[in-house]
DNA sequence: CTGGCTCCCTGAATGC
DNA sequence: TGCATTCAGGGAGCCA
C-alpha cells in the first residue's frame, strides 16, 4: 500500500517522463476515480494544460499544470505509470491522460488502481485538499521537540496517531509498526506518556525507515509491483510468529484501530500504570 | 476528545 | 474442482 517512500518514488519515476508535456486529452474510466469537478469538466479544463512539476505532499502526488494542480491519491492499490506509444487500456485502469509528445510519439499517464479507492482532485486551489495535513516528517518542522510537545497535547494510542494524516501527514501502516518496534515503544502506549528521550528516539526511528523506504525504492507488496525492495528488510511488518533481529522474540501480530499490527513483545513493552 | 465501527472495492486465501 | 465466504487496508463519516 502506497505509503511516503512509494509515493516519493512514484513522482521521482515519472517527473521526467511528464514534465513540459501537454495533456491531448483525458479518458476517466471510472467515474467515482474523479473526486472532483466531475468528469466532464474535468476533461474540458485539463485538456491543453502543460505540466511544470511534479511532487509530493504526504501521499499525495501533486502535479503542477499551468492553471491547476492534479492531486493523486493512491490509497490502496493505486499506480501511476507512463506508457509510450500506442496502448490500449489495461485492466484495472481508472484514468488515462493522453500526452503530446516531444517528437510527436504520443505517451500516457496512466492511473492504474485495482481497489478502486483512489482518487484524483483537479483544483486551482489544492490547499482546498491538502490544507488539514500535519507536517511532513522529513520536513523542518517535525523534531523532536515538536514530536514530544505534540505528543503531549493528546492523549491517544500512539500507533492510530502516527497514522492520523492530520497529526503527522505521510506514514501508513508499514512505517508505523517500523518506527515504533526501532523506537522500543508499544503501539497501544498513550502519546502523553511518552518521555523526552522516548520522543527524541521516535522522532529519529520514523525519519530513518521513511529515508531507508525511499532510498529503497519503496516496499513491493500485494500486486502491486513498482520495483521497490524494502519489504526484503521489514523488521516487524508481516513478520508475525518470525524470531525479532534484535532480541529473538517471535513476532507478534495484533490488531490496534482496526489495523494489522506487528510488535515484539518484548522490545516493545506495554507498560500500564 | 477518544476510540470503535462501517463503507468503499477487488482478488487472494480459506472453507466446505 | 468449484462455489461461497472471509479478509486486508487508507481515509471519510458516523456514533457512543
Amino acid at each position: 500500500m502506497p505509503e511516503l517512500p512509494e509515493v516519493e518514488t512514484v513522482a521521482r519515476t515519472i517527473e521526467p517522463d511528464v514534465i513540459g508535456r501537454v495533456i491531448i486529452s483525458a479518458e476517466v474510466r471510472w467515474a467515482k476515480t474523479v473526486a472532483t469537478p466531475s468528469p466532464k469538466q474535468f476533461k474540458e479544463q485539463i485538456q491543453g494544460q502543460k505540466v511544470l512539476g511534479v511532487s509530493r505532499r504526504a501521499k499525495y502526488l501533486v502535479i503542477r499544470l499551468e492553471n491547476y494542480s492534479l492531486l493523486i491519491h493512491l490509497r490502496m492499490s493505486g499506480d501511476l505509470a507512463v506508457r509510450k506509444g500506442k496502448i490500449s487500456a489495461e485492466k484495472h485502469d481508472r484514468l488515462i491522460l493522453a500526452l503530446k509528445g516531444r517528437r510527436g510519439e504520443e505517451s500516457y499517464l496512466a492511473f492504474n488502481d485495482t481497489r478502486k479507492f483512489g482518487r484524483v482532485w483537479l483544483t486551482d486551489n489544492p490547499e482546498s485538499v491538502l490544507g488539514k495535513l500535519g507536517p511532513e516528517p522529513l520536513g523542518r518542522v517535525f523534531t523532536p521537540k515538536w514530536l514530544y510537545e505534540n505528543l503531549h497535547k493528546r492523549s491517544r494510542q500512539l500507533k492510530p496517531l502516527l497514522l492520523d494524516q492530520t497529526f503527522l501527514a505521510g506514514v501508513g501502516n508499514i512505517y508505523a509498526d517500523e518506527s515504533l518496534h526501532m523506537a522500543k515503544l508499544h503501539p497501544l502506549g498513550l502519546s502523553n506518556a511518552v518521555t523526552p528521550k522516548q520522543a527524541k528516539v521516535l522522532c529519529e526511528a520514523i525519519r530513518s525507515v521513511l529515508r531507508e523506504g525511499i532510498r529503497r525504492n519503496g516496499a513491493s507488496i500485494d500486486w502491486v509491483y513498482r520495483g521497490g525492495e524494502y519489504q526484503n528488510h521489514f523488521r516487524v511488518y508481516d513478520r508475525e510468529g518470525t524470531p525479532c533481529l534484535v532480541c529473538g522474540t517471535e513476532i507478534q501480530k495484533l490488531t490496534v484501530g482496526q489495523r494489522g499490527t506487528h510488535v515484539c513483545p518484548k522490545c516493545q513493552p506495554l507498560e500500564r500504570n
